[in-house]
RNA sequence: UGUCCUAUGGUGUAAUGGUAACACAACUGAUUUUGGUUCAGUCAUUCAUAGUUCGAAUCUAUGUAGGACAACCA
């Protein structure tokens, strides 16, 4: 995990191969989110390459915003998207957005109108569409297409002035309405939306299209590798022939493979719908792929960003199992969580032949993966609460647990030997007996014998009560969007993917914790606080359980 | 019925004409006061066919499969 990666990715095969050659000098990425939803782990990927790169090579990395858009951009976007590129690990370099160079555009605009290689189109939406042609026929030529440039140079004015509704008028690219790639057939750079936008107000009344806002805004900000998704390399050829007809800082498009997880969904148009229909309780829903999401149900900046690091980057579609992601998380808080005891599901384990008034402090490593980290001391009384699946009273062989005649280890405590349990009317066991062996203080035997298990406790006389939310995959469906007709990925939402637990115990360590802060309960998995916890009222979140061999024996 | 992109173990990613490698998962076994961690071992005739070559995962051709593209979205 330490040595150099030897092996590079395509990305850093090309960056290379221009450095040695001269045709950079040095490497300046961006990364270029629209202010209309809240990142997500897909665009987390993204951030890792353009950020990661940029560092990589000694370059630097812009953050631009590509507002062009002003009907469904917000500057709450803006602000989200900025925290969590700044929780992730990552710093730009100069802080920009396409409205930035909205006057900049326009000239180029009217210099393109001048060379004769754009014209203002007034067919309507749908004649435009109609007249595109098909992916397997050629358009047709508008009927404006060839206007004399002074008539172009006055209707985009007039554009600009605001003279015409909404709709009325595009300005387009003049290349070729019979040319096999469709974003090639006459592009529309401008469109006029009467729209107060979220940084130049009511400035503008005409806004560039993506197509033509983007690769010219490259161009502004010296970007070598402008990188993205695959679904954009269609658009290159159209990136490349602005470019050429301005003359401008030739910036290139490379397209990577985007993301794919399973049991997600990672459209931003569907996220948005899952918030704001109620199925998730908003962005930062710890079932939700989120950043803000995966923040607060545990995941570290640093689990992400190892996480992007090992699927690496290509050019061939992927579908990335979700437990790698939770691999990630568990290799890092392995590490770092401190170790507590906690019980999610408590019955009492009463221990006969130790006395009601017997108190002892006993000695718990903190971490045993990293000896700074200390340790702390916990109770024991006769009284105490156990897991209660770690009661069994008709146990297979293989069963390492409590079971009538079985001796297991408490933790850091004592060695137990389970005698009976009680039951209710209804045959529930409600409380599991045993006797100890006072001469195993600490955990260990003085005969040298041999306890297969060890399970966790907390003492019932001093323990603290606590919420937990379990969480499960947000889908059922491995590809939540592949439905039969007539069905939508939300038939794919799995009804059990929350569960509330309002009574576990806890030892008294956790009191206090700051929200985030992640332990791991021991045998059970990784939890971080919860936001909505409170001196008063502790709440958690299990980030992931533990890997578990028995749940697969059994 | 077009153009473009892609095809290597279960999943990802390498190998840049010269012995198919690494990680994760899975499965064995060892260690273990977390059924965790750690350690050791096992797990592929590179989508198909034909060709070029002393030699092909790599180059060529033809198929096949998957993906992208017909928003005044990005």
């Amino acid at each position: 995990m330490l040595e150099e990666k030897v092996q590079k990715n395509f990305l850093e095969e090309i960056i290379e191969n221009d450095l040695k050659e001269g045709k950079v000098k040095a490497i300046q990425t961006r990364f270029p989110p629209e202010p209309n939803g809240y990142l997500h782990i897909g665009h987390a990927k993204s951030i890792c390459i353009n950020f990661g790169l940029a560092q990589k090579y000694g370059g630097k990395t812009n953050l631009r915003f590509d507002d062009t858009n002003p009907v469904k951009e917000d500057t709450e976007y803006v602000d989200s998207i900025k925290e969590d590129i700044k929780w992730l690990g990552f710093n730009w370099a100069i802080e920009r957005y396409a409205s930035d160079y909205f006057e900049q555009l326009y000239q180029w605009a009217i210099e393109l109108i001048k060379k004769g290689k754009a014209y203002v189109d007034d067919q309507t939406n749908e004649e435009i569409r109609l007249n595109r042609g098909t992916v397997t026929s050629p358009g047709k030529d508008s009927p404006y297409r060839n206007r004399s440039i002074e008539e172009n140079l006055q209707l985009f004015e007039q554009m600009r002035e605001g003279k015409f509704a909404d709709g009325e008028k595009t300005l387009r690219a003049k290349i070729d309405m019979a040319h096999p790639n469709m974003n090639m057939r006459d592009p529309i750079m401008y469109r006029i939306i009467h729209t107060s936008h979220h940084r130049t107000g009511d400035k503008w009344c005409i806004y560039p299209m993506y197509d033509y806002a983007h690769g010219e805004s490259d161009s502004i900000e010296n970007i070598t590798h402008s990188i993205c998704t695959l679904e954009f390399d269609i658009h290159r050829p159209l990136y490349d022939w602005f470019i050429e007809q301005l003359g401008i800082f030739p910036s290139h498009q490379y397209e990577f493979a985007r993301l794919n997880i399973t049991n997600t969904v990672m459209s931003k148009r569907k996220l948005l719908q899952l918030v704001k229909e109620g199925y998730v309780k908003g962005w930062d829903d710890p079932r939700m792929p989120t950043i803000c999401g995966l923040r607060r149900r545990g995941y570290t900046p640093e689990s992400i960003r190892n996480f992007c690091e090992d699927i690496g980057v290509a050019k061939r579609d992927n579908l990335i199992d979700y437990s790698r992601l939770e691999g990630s998380l568990r290799d890092d808080l392995n590490k770092r969580a401190d170790r507590v005891m906690g019980v999610l599901h408590p019955i009492k384990l009463i221990i006969d032949n130790c006395p009601d008034d017997f108190v002892d402090e006993l000695e718990a490593v903190n971490n045993p993966e990293d000896e700074s980290k200390g340790t702390r001391k916990i109770t024991f009384s006769n009284t105490l609460y156990i897991e209660a699946d770690d009661f069994m009273e008709d146990a297979p062989k293989k069963y390492f647990r409590l079971t009538p005649g079985q001796e297991v280890r408490l933790r850091y405590a004592y060695i137990v030997k389970c005698t009976h349990c009680d039951k209710d009317e209804n045959g529930n066991v409600i409380a599991v007996h045993c006797t100890y062996d006072p001469a195993s203080r600490g955990g260990n035997a003085t005969d040298g014998r041999k306890i297969k298990g060890t399970i966790h406790w907390v003492n019932a006389k001093d323990c603290v009560n606590a919420e937990v939310r379990l969480f499960d995959r947000l889908f059922d469906a491995e590809i939540p969007d592949k439905v039969e007709e007539g069905k939508t990925f939300l038939d794919n939402l799995n009804p059990n993917s929350l569960t509330v637990l309002k009574n576990c115990k806890m030892e008294k360590a956790v009191i206090g914790a700051e929200h985030l802060k992640k332990y791991q309960f021991e045998r059970l998995g990784y939890f971080s606080v919860d936001y909505d916890s409170t001196k008063d009222y502790l709440v958690f979140n299990r980030t992931c359980t533990l890997k578990d061999s028995w749940a697969k024996q059994k």
